[in-house]
DNA sequence: AATGAATGAGCCTTCATTCAT
DNA sequence: TATGAATGAAGGCTCATTCAT
């Protein structure tokens, strides 16, 4: 997906592209097979051809649109930075990703919340969540963060930028560079020590 | 829901919490008619009896959840108590209503994600929304909170308690009392002025 | 099946007449449920209501047919008859019964033929089948016919049997009394001592 | 099939090869193409340049084998011997070929069981075919054996061995050089004068 | 000759909804 | 009110066959 610009691949790009647009419009559930084919110029059938089944389709779709948007939320990160502007780094990442890719970020918050049985993520996703997590651990370890769980310093952070983003995307405010900048103090507040 | 004195009532009543339990834990697609009401005890035929079609059901079903959360929420609400104690008030009662109904929080962040058309919401569930809206607008006004649009504070409070949540349930972290303490405070600080 | 003139299992049985027809025309693989609804004049979701799969259909209709089959075979048996008496009886009964009922010899055929998983036959076959197996094994032990084990005695006159009503159903000869007749001698010869 | 110099042919042999090997175990419409293609090493596409349709190269498979078969029967046939040397030698091919070559046994039967077209015999078969009738005419006008109707006389040979192999396939006996010597004296009674 | 991606018709099965009783 | 048999429209998937390369 993303890159393949022609050649083999282009297909099944085709296809993923497809799903990820119709289902994350539509659910899972309401966007049929034949919809997908049709959508992305294929016949039903050679779906089968790159996936087993209309599962597997959205398996590979989760593991490829979860690493996009690991990548992109970490990118230009690095621990020589300072905590605060790491901080910043993931917020702004997070904000610019999702409001460009919006299509993505409904895919997985649908996706997490199905009763699909979450595969195991590879390697490459866990490379970057692990980058975050080390960012609290160290924080806390530091003294510049909270003692708090890393869970809750998640929920204190990236719940809020989850819910800003919510609200954005439903209408009930518009999420522009100031509202992000103050939001991102407020937070900072909660879980600085 | 929930309540209903007795007769007529009774059947509607056990189809709505089948579907409540069935649709919490399989999702919408994946919960048949047939199933509701077999489990419910009753025939498939007599759910269009009290339901115009399965779509009805649930936005019947929404809206009665809907104004049993809400009611709980603001349960014992009132604006003589302080600012403070009115918020922790809310996060309290929020995470109480939830934990003991997680079918509810379930079925709602379903219903919420989904390409439902959100029905306009009745007044009796209006009237418990403005109370925490009023909350809000009142504590900016009285200089309590900081001067930030509504959606944000409810972000930076509703929203973390929401993604605690989601984790608790999902095992990621215990949200017991002594944690829920620490995150209520490290919320206040994060909308207090 | 064959009784039930009306009432309940009507439809039920109007299917599974339907089927064996079909099936023992065109073969298993080469008729759809849609065709067998049509055929017995039922909607194509009503079977899945009398039966869980093609597959369970197909496993009925094989009980069915097979105890019918059975039945008539040892109809008017009894051990008080002449060993001959008793050969005559088997003999005449399977030749009439499936010039009769040559859909159900065709269906049994392919059936047990076929890669399906046959079922234990339910009692009610096996106790006509041991009639059967009784006859030759008493038949053994009191010096009557030769002392070969009854799969060998079986070969030697119900697969005579089979064999010459295959090639009646071809066409390769006519199944008539007089030959009848000379058969049953014949396959005597071979089976007595 | 089976021989085949060297080169052409090759890969149509090894088609039919993998289609008698998969077909007799699997049956004929459980058997994609793209299995016969994937088993036999070859694509799917190239049994189309060899066969016009899946019917063709089954009906081709089927006068292949049915010859292979048929001179197997008469090997070493002559009116030089005795009626019942002759006898035997039918006997004895027909039992070695089947034991040693089970799946022939197992596709012709599916096929001459099927509903499909039976092809015209071509002459190489009806060469061997006329020997094996020759006999039992012969033998009839000679006085050596019943005068019955040839198709019967089959019956009470060819259909008796036939249905010994059946039941040592399906494990209710083990046909073992005993167990064969008696039954072919059990059917020369049935069938000599 | 050969490949294998691609097509499209058809199959089994599910399920929301209706209707005779 | 209540039942549950019945309908019919999809939906996921398979597979014989074609075709560009």
């Amino acid at each position: 997906m993303i890159q393949d610009a022609a050649g083999t691949g282009d297909k099944r790009d085709a296809i993923l592209r497809a799903a990820l647009e119709l289902i994350s419009e539509r659910g899972f559930h309401n966007t049929p097979v034949s919809l997908i084919a049709s959508v992305s110029g294929v016949s039903a059938g050679i779906i089968y051809h790159y996936f087993d089944s209309k599962d597997e389709l959205i398996q590979a779709l989760y593991g490829e649109v979860k690493l996009d948007m690991m990548r992109s939320i970490t990118l230009g990160y690095s621990t020589d930075l300072p905590y605060r502007e790491r901080f910043d780094l993931f917020w702004n990442n997070s904000i610019r990703h999702v409001l460009s890719h919006p299509e993505q970020a409904k895919f997985l918050e649908q996706f997490e919340n199905s009763s699909f049985v979450e595969p195991t993520l590879p390697n490459a996703v866990m490379v970057e969540v692990n980058r975050i997590i080390e960012f609290y651990t160290d924080g806390v370890a530091d003294g510049v963060l909270r003692d708090l769980p890393v869970p809750v310093l998640l929920s204190l952070s990236t719940g809020v930028a989850a819910s800003l983003l919510k609200q954005h995307v439903a209408g009930a405010l518009v999420l522009d560079e100031d509202l992000s900048a103050v939001a991102v103090d407020a937070c900072w507040d909660a879980i600085s020590a």
